[in-house]
DNA sequence: TCCCTTTCCCTAAACGTTTCATTTTGATTC
DNA sequence: GAATCAAAATGAAACGTTTAGGGAAAGGGA
């Protein structure tokens, strides 16, 4: 059953060439006459050779593998992230080492290491932090950085500010003159710009009712529940659409009525934002072409381009559904 | 910068030793001295050297990677599924290439091609469909099955036909006489499993009220549609959360009240059926569990240990929540 | 005829490991 | 002091590739 596997120099021989002739052929490198070459690929699909990669990896000191760290898997961003991701590195020949680090830096650590050890061309990362310092573990290994922003790296970033803005502007213009705001945690960056965002326009419309601060959870906090108990606001932005699904389910317990009591927009565009009842307005963010762009981003890097610390920023919008209708 | 990595040679050279012992002290091999062996260690750890594992698998032919292969990331199971994969087996010094076959079967036995390519050590195996002939690109290769069933595989699966019993008995209980089944697509064996027995159980009972196919998708067709429409159910099982979702959705728009007109209960514990309005009671499958035996049983494959077609059955258990309360 | 290019192919070294087979070491026994 | 033996250490081959450098054959110009 486990006939042996077909190497290189089978071929080789079987097609009466040399061993480099051979490789030659199959990475269509160097330089042979299309008459061997065709003749090195017919045999070599004859004896259903297959490349060891392993091997190759040794040679020439590339995998063809890259990794993608993520701080958590079940956070609602990862699968179309990861999907566009691994299909992207896919059709480029890549694999994809994925891997969470449960929230931790050490883990974080750790696991960029191994995937240093296991020679991966380049990382995609999904920082836990913002400021961070791994180039002591990473060397001058190719890194992306999507979502947050490490100094020194190349960030994929939605325009998190602009998301605020139009979510602010939208309940403004929908007539509300008390909106309150409950952001993330402060201490991630793209949760400042987008609350920081949103709160100056409300502000520059004397509009603020409230601010406070929620973990990045559908659990509110005892400020958050009685922010929105105290009614002082006709809607709300939530800095994530996870907070926002908290937000109703208290709302609704409460009795407070969604949208005409409390009109809610949500930060993400999470699968499920589509499906709450109320559906959730929200700020949806383009997942898949960031994802493609870094790991774009990541092969250029790797074929030498030398870009770094650029910062790409993709647009943002708004999705409206029944959380926040357009006109109150 | 870009410091020459630390070979084993260089090890050994710093050392005083030869290259087979460098490589006995760092692999706890071979017969040496304590000393050595501990003089070797602090060298290497001087030095920050790292074990080269692209050179290591060329020579020894195990890679220390494995695959798990999914037809849809986006599929609600997946991220703990993959987040139990990943962690068990970076646990056990394994690293994880994730996949995502798009749900085409062409593109699925082309990425388990490029695993074997990559020379992953085994697969974790998520199958499209059922039934299944892959031997002939992965040869013998370690695969372990989860939720599937193919014949020749070792399979994770949870107890299906005794999910659908308990939702069918806790509706029967609570006092429905007149219950509707909407199953997902009745090709996939763990659907007709778990809509058999569902089915079987309200029948006994003589209080079938229909019984109905969907995809795996809130979206519904026309004959589900209508079957709710028809009101001819005080309660419906559904196949899957996705599909409870959608009914949900559905009976809201024609103004059907639920639980109090029609209780739904669904299948998988999805993360968000918690936060569905009304909360989803539904029937909640041990996924940890599920993807760390997978990872074991890999493993144990991988050290030689050959229990193969052996089926696992994880048990199911049903989850109280709103949308089925538990007396009517 | 001689020499120079070009085209094609080959030999052999290298990548960083592991591991087999062998040699060295040093203690123990006669 | 020689012989024996296990333990410890080593030399070198192997894993399946890639690739630099060289050389033979073929063609062309003088």
């Amino acid at each position: 059953m486990a006939r042996k596997r077909i190497t290189l120099k089978d071929v080789a021989k079987s097609a009466g060439v040399s061993l480099a002739s051979a490789s030659y052929a199959i990475n269509k490198t160097g330089s042979l006459s299309e008459d061997t070459r065709a003749h090195v690929l017919k045999v070599a699909e004859e004896l259903g050779y297959r490349q060891n990669l392993a091997a190759r990896a040794a040679r020439t000191g590339r995998t063809g593998a890259i990794g993608f760290v993520v701080p958590d898997m079940t956070n609602p961003f990862f699968p179309s992230l990861a999907q566009s991701i691994v299909q992207r590195a896919r059709q480029n020949g890549y694999s994809v080492f994925v891997t969470d680090t449960e929230g931790d830096q050490a883990q974080e650590e750790e696991v960029i290491r191994q995937l240093v050890d296991r020679g991966v061309d380049g990382i995609v990362w999904f920082p836990i932090k913002d400021e961070n310092s791994i180039e002591s573990i990473a060397g001058d290994l190719p890194i992306i950085v999507i979502d947050r922003t490490v100094n020194g790296f190349e960030c994929i970033q939605a325009d998190y500010a602009q998301g605020g803005q139009l979510a602010a502007n939208y309940l403004l213009a929908s007539g509300h003159d008390r909106i309150g705001v409950i952001a993330g945690p402060m201490d991630v960056r793209s949760m400042r710009e987008r609350c920081g965002a949103a709160i100056e326009a409300i502000n520059r419309a004397s509009a603020l009712a409230y601010s406070v601060e929620n973990a990045f959870s559908t659990e509110l906090s005892g400020d958050v529940a009685s922010a929105i108990e105290s009614r002082a606001a006709t809607a709300v932005f939530c800095g994530s659409d996870l907070i926002a699904v908290g937000v109703m389910g208290h709302a609704r317990k409460l009795g407070i009525a969604i949208p005409d009591e409390l009109a809610v927009v949500g930060f993400d565009d999470i699968p499920w934002a589509e499906y709450c009842t109320p559906a959730l307005t929200t700020i949806e963010l383009p997942v898949d072409e960031m994802a493609s762009e870094a790991v774009d981003a990541l092969l250029r890097k790797l074929d030498g381009e030398n870009e770094s610390n650029r910062r790409v920023v993709f647009g943002v919008c708004l999705i409206e559904r029944e959380s926040a209708p357009p006109r109150k």
